[in-house]
DNA sequence: TATTTTTATGCAAACGTTTGCGGGAACGTT
DNA sequence: AACGTTCCCGCAAACGTTTGCATAAAAATA
């Protein structure tokens, strides 16, 4: 069951050198000359020697792991992120450890612990709904290089990587109002959620700009945006004597639950009320009519997380830094908005 | 930036103890003392003492770290499976590593190779469709302890978890049968997918069981299954002379294709053609008609393939063991297949 | 009291790698 | 010939933990 193991000493040994020529040798030291590291290099590639990760990590303090936390793995953009966590990840040499937060903020600051704990060289972390703690984020912030992306979090001075929300945003209403919308509700969470401010934000600018009158009573707030929340608060929409003309659901799974509660009442989308949601997830092109929404390229955010992460870890300076990285969404149209 | 790190030493010295003592104390070895044990944990508490995973690792040759290749983790079922993995990992002490082979299998023989040198204590896989190169597998298979989920391979001698696709499809066919259809099709895979030869083994199964002709020209298979080919194929079998009166759609996203195309078709689901899928997806009570298909327990899978696999971990001895577990799945019924 | 046994602790080596330092050899410079 | 450089390479220590072995203290036995 057991292969044999080599170890640099043995190839010192064959090679007739001391382990320290072998492993400069290796590392392609510059004062080991051509001649030896080549003939060291020969032997260690027939002997199939890998050098043992804990002896140097052990040695160097260096992991070449990253630690991933995001609340709900289950999230098909999340997923996309998470690809491209790997994929970049790999491609520069890291391993990827990933916890799931279950957007409960005592595990997370458990998970951040045990991951400076067993020692990654960073961590990326997708911030959990109530992030009151910012403290533990904080504390592990300086104890190691970290970065937030997708739900991030103004309060946290690091670096972050999102979607550009409000603009966004913006063009959704911008196109709501331009097949001829005039009265758009919103379906968005509450204070908390960064994201959802972010997109709330370029709502009310997208209004304001085209001179449409805000009207508080078609903005509403939920604590758990999804499917069910979608439907509750279209009844509730629909109960109210003005009724909105277009609905912009700040993600997919409530415009789900929004136009499933609008069929439900025979309300014709999107000449009676049109609906946009957000993330261009799998059931924007399954749920009929199919969704207006923005797409996220969630594997770019991932891999640029892993990208400034890694700069940040190799870079020896004690500095961190704090850029505010946006990846442009894009609205794609489709029939819950179609002019028509 | 850094804060002091605590070790052994540290906590020796402060106790005035020897390290191998307090080390022995931490471990709960039987030959310490209540007293000191209890004088050391509580110090090491309270100074926030972590053992240097990498010493111990680079000590002990143990890791505490799981490795899991899956094809694609973008999948909402193989999503639930990590989350389950993810759970009873954290549960036991271990720590997991993910990788995606995006279904080539060079990269999952590339995986393999960089798990075990990296150092895993034992590797989770969900094979790649067309895993044809056993040989790998079966070569790291005695190196480390490996085991297989959802997507396995009776060619390979090892533990494999899996839903009972037989049983499942069989109980789905079944039902089909119960509510009148005799002309039932079948989208599936070809040979090399396992999971899906399963599901047609009970598809065959069920239609002997209950005298029903077996039809190869409303057999189809596929090579990648997903809802283009749904499409592409139920198109077809709307062109057959002798239509079907069911399709059996060996997973949910090829359901969808079936049952969009359907309805292009204006062809009445179920009455027409009842649907049923595979796997109970976001998508199955999004698509109108809502799906009837068979509920995977992903997190149940994921739990006990991390069980088995740390059960092998474990097990000094060095057999290795080739159990093979079924988790039942249980057949949902909604409107695709509704009796009218 | 003398002895063995038990209990609790310390010593020191070991794991495989990296790295500061030191030094011999070869070469070039005065 | 004496000196300074440069180029290669080896010695040995260090990283934090675990563990076999030794041993002192305490307890039990004779």
């Amino acid at each position: 069951m057991k292969k044999e193991i080599i170890t640099l000493k043995k190839l010192a040994q064959i090679l007739e050198l001391s382990t320290s020529t072998v492993s400069r040798a290796l590392n392609d030291h510059q004062d080991i000359s051509e001649a030896t590291r080549k003939r060291v290099k020969n032997l260690a590639q027939s002997m199939h020697y890998v050098p043992n990760i804990f002896a140097r990590g052990f040695r160097k303090h260096k992991t070449n792991i990253i630690g991933v936390i995001v609340p709900n793995i289950t999230h098909y953009f999340t997923t996309t992120i998470v690809r491209g966590i790997l994929e970049e990840a790999k491609l520069k040499g890291y391993r990827v450890i990933i916890s799931e937060s279950n957007n409960d903020t005592a595990k997370q600051t458990e998970m951040l612990n045990t991951m400076i704990q067993f020692g990654v060289d960073g961590i990326l972390v997708s911030l959990t709904k109530m992030t009151k703690d910012i403290d533990t984020v904080l504390q592990t912030l300086n104890k190691c290089p970290l970065i937030l992306f997708d739900k991030v979090s103004n309060k946290i001075p690091c670096t972050q990587v999102t979607i550009n929300d409000e603009e966004a945003a913006y063009s959704a209403i911008e196109h709501l109002i331009n097949i001829g919308k005039k009265r758009i509700a919103i379906i968005k969470e509450r204070e908390f959620s960064y994201t959802s401010e972010k997109r709330y934000a370029g709502y009310l600018k997208a209004l304001k700009d085209h001179n449409i009158e805000i009207d508080e009573k078609i903005i509403i707030s939920v604590d758990d945006i999804s499917t069910q929340q979608g439907k509750r608060m279209t009844n509730h929409l629909l109960s109210i004597k003005k009724k909105p003309d277009a609905i912009f659901a700040i993600t997919d799974s409530s415009a789900v639950g929004v136009i499933q509660t609008l069929k439900k009442f025979n309300i014709k989308i999107p000449e009676e009320i049109a609906v946009v949601g957000f993330s261009n997830s799998r059931f924007s092109t399954i749920i009929e009519p199919n969704l207006t929404t923005v797409d996220q390229p969630g594997e770019t955010i991932g891999k640029n997380a892993v990208k400034y992460l890694i700069e940040e870890i190799e870079n020896t300076t004690d500095t961190i830094s704090n850029k505010m990285i946006e990846i442009k969404g894009t609205l794609i149209i489709r029939d819950s908005t179609f002019k028509v």
